[in-house]
DNA sequence: CTGTTAGCGCGTTCAC
DNA sequence: GTGAACGCGCTAACAG
């Protein structure tokens, strides 16, 4: 078994398993404390035999550095913190994981904060965090509208991730969106599809808009314009995308590609076009945003998709933060560029 | 703005902005280091007119005490590490809730890692929070399927939530599937179901056996059995539920109940029966596990679901941690109760 | 090459 | 009431 509790077997209380600290270690090798600490640490001059022994008297008292030690010297502890806005949304996982990946693969650990979208519950999480001196921070919003900066005296970096800040001598990263709204249209065009409506979503959102635009840009630029002659605002549901796909097909039967909003809204109008018997893709494009997996792999035809590359996002705002922190950044907003992943519907 | 940078807008490099310390404060207040913590930590014996002027200069300063100086004292850390086999499952975001939520009210900050289900990857994690001294750990798992608990000496406590740890000695929390599938099927017998299937998905999965056990248990009891006398095992996806239901109701078209194994296939089911004009709830009820919104409140009619509480296991997770932490907790592995969530389907 | 000394920032006796 | 002094575990200068 592995221990499971900070208790050991011995007696009662009394001696526990203290955690071998390095002078233990230089105890059992026979050496000062110092010769231990440089033996450990690679450092030069000291003798191979030497090594040795307090590598093996480290490795037979199972020690571990005592993190907490080491930053009261050098300053820096090795640990940033995340601070997301709705770990529930679908969205902050993604950048979440690329964060940590990135951040993983080198010697920082992350502290999760989640602060369900309440400022209270960010300025507590805010000063745990510089209590612990983390190195610095990243912030993750729910959605791509920007917020406002942190408040406060922050002494550490901060990167905005997701939802940028409206402080444009913070650094931020976010999705571009009007470049997403751009692929799905080429996306479509060069399969032939040339009477595209738009089924968005919530009309409040600033990636809807965004979207839009890059949507309509790119049309223009081909000299088209959307079917019925602009987006169809309305909610991030299924529900919707089925009620906005029928009228669509009502009032403008000549359509041949729909671009949605989400993977939600793309489902909901797959739905509708299959029930009214319309054959997709043969008679109809259809592409969403997001590529989310279960939604878009789920129904059959599978959903093609617009992937904003949110774990790459995360993996970029780590960097920047860890770039931040050796030295200067640029500020300013970062765009991470989408993909089109194409699948049955289109 | 906030400063975005470790350094200061000072004459260049000399005199960093270095984060106040507690000397600096006891200075500014014209008191010593002793007096300032001791004001500062509302311990007793000193004048109020002191604190006073100590509480002062911190605001001033912005001063916060530094978390590492003061483990090296007391020896605690508080913080603990959540080590999740697969962040990317939708299983492991709502336990690490629950248990950054039940942390979070507390003092204690919470470490992330995921594992990505590599070994190797855990022991890279595992070492990391050991070498900062986290209080304790809770290892999350991607599936209910018993694991080997974590290798070598752990000095801290660890709780296993979701996959329990199959050394009868660690503490583990898990979702209580065989009781959900209980409850699916006295769900569906109180709305007057007495012909019920059940569509599973991997058969590989405990998730799977538990909760086809449970609901043989409670058919029986009932005094029924399945039709088609026992469960169609296949795979966790909407595709497997479209063609099983087929197959179901090709088969035995008195059925007027369908469990499925997850949300996913009971939203193929329900495409199915709907397709092949069967009402639902009218002439079938159907019901799923896990409750995973997007799956259930998409479809129209929506679907019903056994919840199995997963941010209450986290919570629960954390609270035993804590305490872990404390003193002892009985080993073994504990149930979470699930609940039913009605929705249109049933 | 190795050991001694001096802090890092804080909490805690214990004298004053 | 208040402050001087010590130690937590470790690293970095300097001696030896």
């Amino acid at each position: 078994m592995t221990t499971t509790t900070g208790t050991t077997d011995a007696p009662e209380g009394e001696s526990e398993a203290r955690r071998a600290t390095l002078r233990d270690v230089a105890t059992l090798a026979g050496v000062s404390i110092a010769t231990a600490s440089k033996a450990l640490n690679e450092r030069a001059h000291v003798r191979e035999s030497t090594r040795d022994r307090v590598l093996a008297a480290a490795t037979e008292l199972a020690f571990t550095p005592n993190q907490a030690a080491r930053s009261l010297t050098s300053g820096q502890t090795g640990t940033v913190g995340l601070i997301a806005d709705d770990l529930d949304g679908r969205f902050s996982l993604p950048i979440l994981m690329g964060a940590e990946d990135a951040f993983g693969t080198g010697q920082v650990s992350v502290f999760l904060c989640d602060a369900r979208g309440d400022a209270i519950r960010e300025r507590y999480h805010l000063d745990a965090l510089l209590r612990r001196k983390v190195d610095g921070i990243i912030v993750v919003g729910a959605r791509t509208d920007a917020r406002p900066p942190l408040v406060g005296r922050i002494p550490v970096p901060v990167i905005y991730a997701y939802a940028p800040s409206t402080d444009t001598t913070d650094v931020s990263v976010v999705p571009d969106d009007v470049q997403a709204g751009r692929d799905a249209v080429s996306h479509l065009l060069s399969a032939g599809r040339q009477r595209i409506a738009h089924i968005s979503g919530d009309a409040a959102y600033t990636a809807a808009q965004e979207r839009a635009t890059g949507i309509a840009s790119a049309l223009e630029a081909a000299g088209l314009e959307l079917v019925g002659g602009s987006a169809q605002f309305g909610a991030w549901s299924e529900q919707w995308g089925r009620g906005a796909a029928q009228r669509v097909i009502d009032q403008y039967p000549e359509v041949d590609g729909m671009i949605c909003g989400n993977d939600q809204i793309s489902r909901g109008a797959l739905e509708t076009l299959q029930r009214s018997g319309w054959n997709v893709p043969h008679q109809t494009s259809v592409i969403g945003f997001d590529n989310w997996e279960v939604m878009t792999t789920g129904p059959s035809p599978t959903l093609s998709s617009i992937d904003l590359n949110l774990e790459q996002l995360g993996r970029t705002a780590a960097e920047l933060l860890f770039e931040s922190i050796q030295g200067q950044v640029e500020p300013g907003i970062r765009r991470i560029t989408p993909r089109v992943v194409t699948r049955e519907s289109s």
